[in-house]
DNA sequence: TGATTGTCTATTGTGCATAAAAGACGAGCG
DNA sequence: CGCTCGTCTTTTATGCACAATAGACAATCA
């Protein structure tokens, strides 16, 4: 059976608008708070229902009224907010990509199950999902395998990365003026420069600057596997970059750097010159990620692809 | 519960063997029937089990012996030896294809269950897995919407498809003499000029020659995003295809010689050669597709990728 | 008439149960 | 010993149940 995880999201939410709000403002319809909380109307009620029992909000004649202040004790934990399947993902790539995993090595559903404390269905499903990401490979009827976080992987990833986004990238300098991403792209700039003056304590808002920028980019392409593939993209550096600290601040610097020079190459919308900026930084992106793969050892070769 | 679908799978190749292996002949061990099926050696003896209890086989002390000829009646329908998920692939194929699906379009998981006689489990796996093939989107908590097989989805799978063939095409051609891979395509090679030579009569097996040859160039690269992606194309290929019949024969054709210059390109090493070959080829093949892609209505937009 | 809410129905997410299939272990044989 | 096979255990595939959530419709109100 399913845990109450949306409403609990939602109702976490919700007392954050309230506390904005204040005592006594008046709550909007059900309707507007469906389109504020991102969840259905049914779920909305059910919030306001809790809300009134705790007594943070009374129902008088002109409608619902905040009636004290949300206390921390109010919200539900964070963990019980997500989603069983969004929680199995965490937990995988950790398993995958910190657990010392070798290529050619087994998954074993049931175990999974029993180690991260969820059924086996949504081990299935996540596996399901997982399996294009490239790390692991299914056998029918039988186990997944194991391809790993090889260094061939990350090659393989970055060779494929670079012939998307430097075609993203072209793209992108051949929209209109007027396209809303000119903007976009403008705002990252000041946000990049920005960031870059205070690289010493905020470094490590980078990643989310990153991703942002790398997919402003891509969404350029208007091709849909160009744009999916960037999901490979966030969802390695996401966890990846989380557990490898190493020269942190230093590396991000530099790549704060490239993507300034990358950004101007954009904007002077000159090929020859985005080429170059892109390339460049791509390199040295790859040479990142290569330096933190653990071990140099060999992939599992693929099946021999003959006619 | 799961349906015998292996087992039975197993047993028709069994009657297979048996078939030509002739009346009194000896059967092999269990170890070796298990790869000969390409199964467990549990099914392997429930296979046995089943040959003996409608005499088919006895045992005496030299091992199993055929003891009479299979009939056409000891087969299983052929139906019941796929399994629940993969019958649920084409039925879905054909839904999505062929039944005027509009991009923008809810799908009913429930409504699909009931529709295609399965479990709504079946639907949920195949929908997750179907996602990376681009023709649907997921909507969390919500129905699966449908993006279509429009003129966009084509002209975007070609425009990833170039990419990647090109390149594959070009590493194929960099592989020293000694590889594998030049003999298969010189094998493919001569079944091209075969199959021209009767094109009259055998002009439907082209699609399988094409997935071979398309198969093996996109092996050579040695990257497993564009060796998956074939599985993209082939898919799609493959069902469309199956469906529209138009000018088939004119088409298949004209593609043979396209494939006989291209692999003549690869032959020569020339990468100026081997490009303008690979182009050619891939535009005529857009085209083709984009034929009979049925409305150029538009897509739905991508959500703005902003940041 | 258009927005708001009460009520009811339909659909999705998730655990569980169970048979099918895979795989492990060891005894026996050549 | 290495192969074969009997037996037992583990794992996967798949349907079902049921609460959570979404969505539809109608009544009510401004």
């Amino acid at each position: 059976m399913r845990s109450e995880t949306v409403f609990k999201l939602a109702f976490n939410r919700a007392l954050d608008m309230i506390g904005v709000a204040g005592v006594r403002s008046r709550i909007p319809s059900e309707n507007a708070l469906k389109l504020e909380l991102q969840t259905s109307r049914t779920t909305v009620r059910k919030v306001l229902g809790e809300l009134q029992k705790r007594g943070l909000l009374t129902h008088s004649s002109g409608g619902w009224h905040v009636s004290r202040r949300p206390r921390k004790s109010d919200y539900f934990p964070e963990l019980e907010t997500v989603a069983t399947s969004a929680q199995v993902e965490s937990k995988f790539m950790d398993w995958i990509l910190r657990g010392d995993r070798r290529a050619g090595e087994l998954i074993n559903g049931l175990e999974l199950a029993r180690q991260f404390g969820v059924s086996t269905n949504a081990i299935r499903e996540y596996l399901n999902r997982f399996s294009r990401f490239g790390l692991i490979e299914r056998r029918p009827n039988s186990s997944w395998i194991i391809r790993g976080f090889t260094r061939e992987f990350a090659l393989e990833l970055f060779e494929v990365r670079e012939m998307f986004e430097t075609r993203s990238a072209l793209t992108f300098a051949l929209q209109p003026d007027a396209a809303h991403s000119w903007k976009a792209l403008r705002r990252l700039q000041s946000e990049h420069r920005a960031l870059l003056r205070n690289i010493s304590e905020r470094y490590h808002d980078f990643s989310g600057l990153d991703e942002r920028f790398h997919r402003l980019i891509n969404g350029a392409s208007g091709n849909r596997f160009i744009f999916d593939f960037h999901d490979v993209i966030s969802l390695i550096f996401h966890y990846h970059y989380q557990w490898n600290k190493v020269d942190e601040k230093q590396r991000n610097r530099l790549a704060i750097l490239e993507h300034l020079d990358y950004i101007e190459a954009l904007l002077s919308r000159d090929p020859k010159r985005i080429e170059a900026a892109c390339k460049r930084h791509l390199s040295s992106a790859r040479k990142t990620l290569l330096a933190s793969v653990r071990t140099p050892g060999k992939d599992t070769p693929m099946a021999e692809h003959e006619a």
